[in-house]
DNA sequence: GTAGGTCTTCTTGACGTCGAGATAATCCGT
DNA sequence: ACGGATTATCTCGACGTCAAGAAGACCTAC
């Protein structure tokens, strides 16, 4: 089956005979592919009153596991935003009761940010909707493609996450 | 080599032992991926003074070939964006004199967006400088590697690509 | 102890995107 | 021809993000 970054490709090696654009056989297709499945999780996330990067903020503290806090620094990680988008994240979920902020008691330049029991159970609640929505998508893989696949951009993904950068 | 989506996903074995998470293992890393992309490019393109924005739809009219020129409505495919976005970028374009706007010949409600010269000299210029940018990232895979990557990929994207939706 | 550098978080203003709706032209069945 | 449905593009207001920088707290070497 053929898809966008297919007609992308023999466009460009028309237009370009002179280069060579087989990166963007897979790099294109990542973007492209991101792009879809935040309209999808935009979508899937609807249904339970959530943006997408509400559900970001919250499963990142529920993972964290009780007592469910980490400091914003720490989910700027998490979430690859900057720390001003991050302050108005918060800001945000405090005002809709879903997280709160406590001072550090270790560090007064620092702050944590902790889950209150309704945004665990909405945290919850959405990633059950979303793991049921990417299951349908990942169903035109077999189990053995699909480990393959995520192990191959787990080698793009890990220069990313371990550097400084 | 360990990226954070191996973090997240451990971290919900153990906060969720009773969910298969195994999706995230592929999805997660599309979508962190993606961003990553992003940020590379922004700086990737800061050299020729282009915003990735800018460049996606001055590819997508050079892409066409001679004489450079696409609906807005077959921007929109391309670039995956709505159409009030598209219509603030064409005005952003067109007044910085990369794109113009040209009445449809045939459809007198429709518009054509034609590349100017310049436009087409700054993308490609930019092209090559962001081959190069991919090409280092994907360094990191075997030629075989990356053709099977790019299949995998191809999968998912595909049934995006060619519905409706 | 104290000065300089480094963290951590928050503030601010500009910018780009979205979603919904408006407008105008085209298509199609009768 | 005609009316209704459809299509193409644009308008507008709300929203979220970013980049740069500010303020305060911490840390280390002297």
């Amino acid at each position: 089956m053929e898809d966008e970054v297919d007609r992308l490709v023999a466009a460009w090696r028309r237009e370009r005979p002179d280069l060579d654009v087989e990166p963007l056989e897979v790099l294109s297709r990542v973007s492209r592919l991101a792009r879809h499945l935040d309209r999808a999780r935009r979508l899937a996330f609807s249904e339970h009153s959530l943006e997408p990067w509400e559900f970001d903020v919250l499963t990142a503290l529920r993972r964290a596991g009780a007592p469910y806090q980490l400091s914003p620094g720490q989910l700027l990680t998490q979430t690859l935003v900057t720390s001003g988008t991050m302050t108005n994240r918060i800001d945000r979920l405090a005002q809709k009761g879903l997280v709160e902020r406590l001072p550090d008691p270790s560090d007064r330049r620092g702050v944590l940010v902790r889950l209150t029991d309704e945004g665990r159970d909405r945290a919850d609640r959405a990633l059950a909707g979303l793991l049921e929505q990417e299951r349908a998508i990942l169903s035109q893989l077999s189990p053995a493609q699909r480990t393959e696949l995520a192990g191959l951009l787990r080698r793009l993904t890990a220069p990313f996450d371990n550097v400084p950068g």
